[in-house]
RNA sequence: CGGGAUAUAGCGCAGUCUGGUAGCGCACUACACUGGGGGUGUAGUGGUCACAGGUUCAAAUCCUGUUAUCCCGACCA
């Protein structure tokens, strides 16, 4: 491809409404162009890229046994009234009416509709197991789109379901699924884990979400040092206790501790470390008007979403206000603690570990030294309250835990028979009788992908895509071709036995400074770079680098096809 | 949905307080010089100052309303 008749629109300057790295590379880049809020179109040089995912996760869904298909993305209303999603998805699911009347929406996933097609059309238990994809335009209106197409309303997904008529047939393809995603993740070139997103209520296995690693992204993932364990911080369950809680050493004391408020604030006035402090906040309890006391060690942070499980506390979690905090304990939220308080008090297994510890006296102002329970307080109800935190036990018992931050872009989940059953999804078994299909859903976010590998692949220069990715195998930089005609040659002559070669080669071909070239080519992540210019080919030699090396290297002209081919 | 901000050329911004000819840098066009990491010069193109209404002899600038966009939070996965 000669550059003259490709397109490319870099920018200097960065646009100022993006924040992160990947959204603001993209659009120096030339890959998308923003056409409103969470809409994006794909300029020529993004399609190229998208493309290559789309291909190798259509090429690994193939080689799974899974069965290409094509739905609408406008979808009858009828099927989710059908299914009840009508009435529960909220404003995300856009919603549409036609010329007569009828309701339709925009589809962001496609369970109903794969589900009608599945009921209209399997009939024999003979036909399944049988897994549908298909890569597809959905849309969800979110409430706040943000960072490019790593959030946008508009996206691109690979969204596959398979039915069955046994939950062991479920799991089997589950675990080809699984296989299938991991092939996908490593052929992209991308650094990934598989996680489990639901651990507990239903077992180990049944929904994974695939991370791709990288420092800004959104989720928080906790993996173990010793195993394959692998869960979202939010969701990874603390181990209890197994060693007794030290003795007490230390007497009761009621210390002076004016405006200070924060355990920070608190531990460094009594210059004791804030693991040594515990700290109590209140929320509103399941019961009316009731407040409870949720109790943690001072540096451990809460975990909402445990919490609100709790049968005595309120779900939705709600902190109590400064109101109630006045009447339950007589002072402000800066110096409570668990001792003497009449209402319901439920303690984190860690805070219930320490003795001696350090808490707020139920009086403005004023702290309690060398508590313990038992001793001073009666020992509340323990419950798993926290999020957990680097160097945590492993919770499957092996290794220590490590704390990385994660894009999601894949989740695999086993759905059972919530829409088989909702919408009639049968087919006949064995011995004639009509049973309802249990069903598995498998998604991968194709548009995210991109911007995810920019976001864990890039350097002040620009990106460097992964070379199953690029949207260009080798860019040719030939210094002053208009001049010179033998760059003018050589530079044509590399391009075409590349080309003949079958390398995607893009041929730097309009008049710029050598400087001008090299920093779009960065900017731009082409892997493999030549630059020919006269005072190389003098000595028959071009300079080639990799995107991502420190150094160039002279390569003899006559050799540089067979060392960019193998 | 709550809080905060912004809207002037494709991009980044000044001008608004104190009303009086629409500006700067990058990009783009032409020509020349230059030629191994965003070079230089000369000459150009491009704007309904978000929209609507008002005040005024006169509005990018003052007033009122609307819309869009962004940030923080909540929500969602």
């Amino acid at each position: 491809m000669y550059l003259s008749k490709f397109q490319l629109t870099t920018l200097k300057e960065t646009p100022s409404d993006a924040e992160i790295t990947s959204h603001q590379l993209m659009l120096r880049a030339g890959l998308i162009k923003k056409l409103a809020s969470g809409l994006y179109s794909w300029l020529p040089l993004g399609l190229r890229v998208m493309r290559k995912v789309e291909n190798i996760v259509r090429e690994e869904m193939n080689k799974s046994g899974a069965l290409e298909v094509l739905m609408p993305a406008i979808q009858p209303g009828e099927l989710w009234q059908e299914s009840g999603r009508w009435d529960q998805y909220g404003p995300e699911l856009l919603r549409m009416t036609d010329r007569h009347n009828r309701e339709f929406c925009f589809g962001p996933t496609h369970e109903e509709i794969i589900t009608d097609l599945a009921r209209t059309t399997l009939s024999s238990y003979k036909q399944l197991p049988v897994t549908y994809y298909q890569i597809q335009t959905k849309f969800r209106d979110e409430v706040r789109p943000r960072f490019g197409v790593m959030r946008s309303r508009e996206f691109i997904m690979k969204d596959a379901y398979s039915f069955h008529t046994t939950q062991q047939s479920l799991q089997e393809t589950y675990d080809v699924m699984y296989q299938a995603y991991s092939n996908i993740f490593t052929r992209l070139g991308l650094e990934f884990r598989a996680v489990m997103a639901d651990s507990g209520s239903i077992g180990g296995n049944s929904s994974h979400e695939f991370h791709v690693l990288a420092d800004s992204g959104e989720d928080a993932i906790a993996f173990s040092n010793e195993s394959n364990y692998a869960a979202n911080v939010e969701k990874a369950e603390t181990l209890t206790p197994t060693e007794p809680r030290p003795a007490a050493t230390a007497d009761l004391e009621t210390v002076d501790t004016p405006n200070q408020h924060s355990i920070e604030e608190v531990s460094q006035f009594l210059q004791v470390s804030p693991s040594q402090c515990i700290k109590t906040l209140f929320v509103e309890g399941s019961e009316e008007n009731s407040v409870v006391a949720l109790v943690l060690r001072g540096d451990h942070e809460l975990n909402e979403v445990k919490a609100s499980h709790l049968d005595a506390v309120a779900e939705p979690l709600c902190f109590a206000n400064d109101e109630q905090i006045k009447q339950v304990a007589n002072c402000s939220a800066g110096s409570l603690g668990p001792i003497g308080l009449s209402i319901k008090v439920i303690a984190d297994y860690a805070a219930l570990q320490l003795a001696d510890f350090v808490c707020g006296a139920n009086q403005d102002g004023k702290h309690l030294t060398g508590v313990n329970w038992q001793r001073d307080c009666a020992v509340p109800d323990s419950a798993d309250l926290r999020n957990i935190v680097e160097g945590d036990a492993s919770p499957d018992g092996k290794g220590t835990l490590s704390i990385v931050r994660g894009i999601e872009v894949g989740h695999i989940f086993q759905l059972g028979t919530k829409y088989s059953e909702a919408m009639k999804a049968t087919v006949l078994d064995e011995n004639g009788k009509a049973t309802i299909m249990t069903m598995g859903c498998y998604g991968i976010g194709i548009t995210r992908i991109v911007a995810a590998a920019i976001e864990q692949s890039h350097d002040d220069n620009g990106i460097i895509w992964s070379e199953s990715l690029a949207p260009f195998d080798v860019a040719i930089a030939p210094i002053n071709m208009q001049k010179s005609e033998d760059v003018r040659h050589a530079a044509i002559k590399l391009h075409d036995e590349l080309t003949a070669a079958g390398l995607d080669v893009l041929l730097y071909d309009e008049k710029a400074r050598l400087g001008g070239m090299l920093a779009d080519l960065d900017l731009i992540g082409i892997p493999h770079r030549v630059v020919i210019g006269d005072r190389g080919l003098k000595e028959n030699k071009v300079e080639y680098k990799k995107r991502d090396a420190e150094e160039s290297q002279d390569i003899a002209i006559n050799d540089i096809v067979k060392f960019l081919t193998h």
